[in-house]
DNA sequence: TACCTTTGTATGTAATTACTTACTTACTAT
DNA sequence: ATAGTAAGTAAGTAATTACATACAAAGGTA
């Protein structure tokens, strides 16, 4: 991650005028606004409106994987689970602004690349749930009555949508409490019945 | 829902646009190009871009309410339940291009007026699925483990889930067969382990 | 001191946006 | 035939967009 102090600073205003604005809300002007210089200042240290989005993809791609990859692999699958989207909902929790940016598909019709950036950026997600579930239904922890691509769908599903709501909410509720409520009872659904 | 022919074509439009070209590409000099005519004559429809936009949604909640409600009402919560999730993977893959003006939050940022409409929308999905969960458990057909609250929401994520993947896939899998391959997933988690 | 690089400003530009205006055409009812 | 209306065109509007250019202040280094 070759980003420098200033690129970092646009990039945060970047994410918070697309949850307070939303897309088209994200214009240089506006962007120039926020940072409180003017248009001009934008392009020394971008070189287009498509960089800073990409940019932007990047860093949060690599804060996250960064983030989930220092998790501690404990044995109990289960325990690991609720370990990672812990880990998720505080890392948003700490950077709500950032929410529009991975969660909001409007951002991806912009170009190809930004596209492609979008999808690392939920891949770098799947990427970490993926073990931990086989783990979990290898050790018969977790349900073994559907596979654990359906599982990683539903899971995936459940928590973009509490991501969602989140925001449209403003997010004006407690998503560490109330995301570790939705983690419990998804549990409750695949944890193997038989002891 | 007073709607002329003329004008349901432009919706039609409109949502073609959308799934080709994005929120970006729905400008009204795209939309008077799909409709074969210039843009003055758009403005003999709708008085306002945002107008068309709620028109649609307006339109789809309508219809598939209507497609909703016409369901029959069986006593066994599991059929009723696959078969409103049917009925939506056969709307979809009859209007394909209506798939991002439902599941995209990209449109929600354009005006208040465009949210609520959006949000209407979600809800008409929510309404039908809500009293047959509800019945579901109440039979002891699906678990009582978690709340019906929570089991909407696993559901209806898994179900966002699966239509968006189906969008960045360019529509190009069986919706219908991929879909119920979905619902019996969800299925073997929320059904009573007990006979 | 002289000079270069970095980071900003002031101002401009071509393209695109939603929307408007004045006018035309096709059809329909009297 | 006449008149009214629905639905189209051609051309333009002001505003906004991403981006460009010329210049200025600052600090570090020779």
């Amino acid at each position: 991650m070759d980003i420098t102090p200033r690129q970092l600073e646009i990039i945060a205003a970047a994410g918070k005028i697309l949850t307070t604005s939303g897309v088209g809300g994200l214009t240089i002007k506006n962007l120039a606004n926020e940072m409180k210089f003017t248009e001009g200042a934008i392009y020394r240290h971008f070189k287009s409106k498509e960089d800073i989005i990409l940019a932007m993809h990047n860093y949060l791609a690599f804060s996250i994987d960064q983030r989930l990859s220092a998790l501690p692999v404990v044995s109990d699958p289960e325990k690991r689970f609720i370990a990672l989207f812990l880990e998720q909902f505080s890392f948003f929790s700490q950077n709500p602004h950032f929410v529009v940016a991975v969660f909001s598909d409007g951002l991806m019709e912009e170009s190809q690349q930004t596209n492609e950036t979008f999808l690392k950026l939920m891949n770098v997600k799947m990427k970490h749930l993926m073990p931990i579930i086989m783990e979990g239904q290898q050790k018969r922890v977790f349900t073994n009555a559907i596979t654990t691509d359906e599982m990683m769908h539903i899971v995936m599903g459940t928590f973009k949508l509490q991501m969602f709501k989140w925001r449209i909410a403003n997010f004006e509720f407690d998503i560490i409490r109330s995301g570790n409520n939705m983690v419990q009872s998804i549990l409750s659904l695949i944890k193997n019945k038989e002891g």
